[in-house]
DNA sequence: ATGGCTATATGTTATAGA
């Protein structure tokens, strides 16, 4: 089973450019992140077209996450548990089944900045509901998946000027506690389990020439259960469609499992 | 250096992104 996340910034906007990728990379499960469109103006005929099930989680101008899916979805749920007035699209999950079933979350992790400020409060309260969902889906057990654009910057290892990102919202220590406390809960990196060392992004902004001068960081990223990571058997960032025609600025980054 | 580009809605400017 391959298994992707991308942060398309704009499902119509990339109306030519996702199902080009699509065709290309044949993945059986899509994390879209950033789609910009509420549920009824999600365009569906592109994916179905091409034997995707389609499940959205959308508002109204910003946010939004979807599953396009080729394998059946059961168990389809929205919204991140622990706080009833957050009224911002950024979480989906469902259980996929192939030769194996795998409990998938899709996510869109608020940015953050400015910080400090009430934007960079909201991120780390959302990380802390992350955690406690992480948590729960744990104790479950069952092969776990979750993906999307977390923008969290990991390590310096995951820029390509990390001195660039010392005061943002994305890379400030606390970011990075939060997400390293995920991991501590026994998830892992999916990436990183098959690729070490520098020079692997996933976003190049649009502004001051990023992508030529290949000013990258890594902010994508697949987290996986114990259960999950014992399936693992590849993962990749496919780096060239930042190169394509009408791009987003960031690029899909997938695993495959033995599953 | 300068938020330098892009997408969307609030729409010929503002907001958000990272």
């Amino acid at each position: 089973m391959k298994i992707a996340t991308f942060n398309i910034n704009g499902i119509r906007a990339r109306a030519e450019a996702l199902p080009s990728w699509l065709d290309a990379a044949r993945p059986d499960v899509v994390l879209l992140q950033e789609i910009k469109s509420p549920d009824d103006a999600f365009p569906r005929a592109p994916f179905e077209d091409r034997g995707y099930t389609v499940e959205t989680h959308g508002q109204k101008g910003f946010n939004g996450v979807a599953i396009l899916s080729r394998l059946p979805l059961m168990d389809v749920t929205r919204g991140l548990p622990g706080d009833q007035t957050d009224e911002q699209a950024r979480w989906i999950e469902a259980t996929v089944t192939g030769q194996a079933a795998i409990r998938l979350c899709g996510l869109y992790l608020p940015n953050g900045n400015p910080a400090p400020g009430p934007k960079y409060d909201y991120k780390l309260s959302w990380m802390a509901r992350l955690r406690d969902r992480a948590a729960a889906l744990l104790a479950t057990e069952m092969a776990v998946v979750m993906a999307g654009d977390y923008n969290v910057i990991p390590d310096p290892a995951d820029a390509a000027r990390p001195e660039a990102w010392s005061d943002d919202a994305l890379f400030l220590p606390e970011s990075r506690a939060a997400f390293r406390r995920i991991l501590n809960l026994g998830y892992s990196d999916a990436l990183r389990l098959c690729h070490p060392g520098p020079g692997h992004y996933s976003f190049w902004d649009y502004q001051a020439g990023a992508w030529p001068k290949n000013h990258g960081i890594r902010i994508d990223h697949l987290l996986v259960s114990p259960q999950a990571a014992d399936l693992v058997t590849g993962a990749g960032i496919d780096k060239a469609v930042r190169d394509g025609d009408k791009p987003s600025d960031h690029v899909p980054v997938w695993i495959t499992l033995d599953a």
